[in-house]
DNA sequence: CTTACTGTATTAGCCAACTAATACACTGAA
DNA sequence: TTCAGTGTATTAGTTGGCTAATACAGTAAG
């Protein structure tokens, strides 16, 4: 499915809510798919399942999965997209961490962009390869 | 000296001591330049002594800062830079959480570069600014 | 010496995140 | 019906980050 880092300060909850948003994103994950049950999901993660039901409850109350109660989990015949406010303000937020670090330990702006680019190819080429 | 978000999930200790680095990094404290002490800092950033204690006993450790016990705590002479190893490890990680969000939030590749180069500035000018 | 700062250290308590162990209700298939 | 799989929910316990309060030791200035 996806990768959990656990030294990533992110919440594990947050990061499967990620991950799944990610999966749908690139087409990965199609409107109407089964996505893992809760159980599975957290066995195959090596989490628990409460940590998982989080990350599910979040996206279902946002629109993104539907649930047939006691059948599964599935992703919405049209997936709520985040307002363009909110994707701008997450991205922006994204930006300034990434930032920070990076002149933190001395980068160039050449080098972040460059490191971003070989990121976001790596991040669509692993998600491809398990779809 | 620099500004805390609390709504970011890295501890506040890590915030401070990277934000020494950045400091350091641009040239707003040189070395052998004196840092706030810990109290002075506490109060500023409005959080307990303790955490910047926390963020600063790892400075020293790495070799960024020195203490002259009792008097307060400077930018070591050579401050320690992170390996390029090191360097290189925590711009991967660095962008590999942007590029996943990003992506999560379905922004394109230039959309993430943009809005990087625009943090970057605003990071550098918000340095300057208070040196 | 006294005072007012430094950094260092310890102890206690709170809270959010996470784990763990259950129990319950619903669905579909044998 | 029975069973195995779903999601839902509750309770208890652990851990790490942070706050709070306090004490100790060293330095500089009056």
């Amino acid at each position: 499915m996806f990768v959990i880092n656990p030294s990533d300060p992110a919440p594990i909850w947050r990061q499967i809510e990620e991950g799944v948003r990610r999966l749908i994103a690139l087409g990965a994950l199609r409107p109407g798919a089964a996505v893992p049950s809760m159980r599975d999901l957290a066995r195959d993660l090596r989490v628990n399942p409460n940590t998982v039901a989080r990350a599910y409850t979040r996206l279902i109350e946002g629109g993104v999965l539907t649930v047939k109660r006691g059948e599964g989990t599935y992703v919405a015949d049209s997936p709520a997209q985040p307002k363009k406010s909110e994707r701008h303000e997450a991205l922006r937020d994204g930006a300034t961490r990434y930032a920070s670090t990076a002149i933190a330990v001395g980068a160039e702006i050449d080098d972040a962009v460059d490191e971003l680019q070989s990121a976001y190819e790596r991040v669509v080429r692993e998600h491809r390869r398990i779809s």
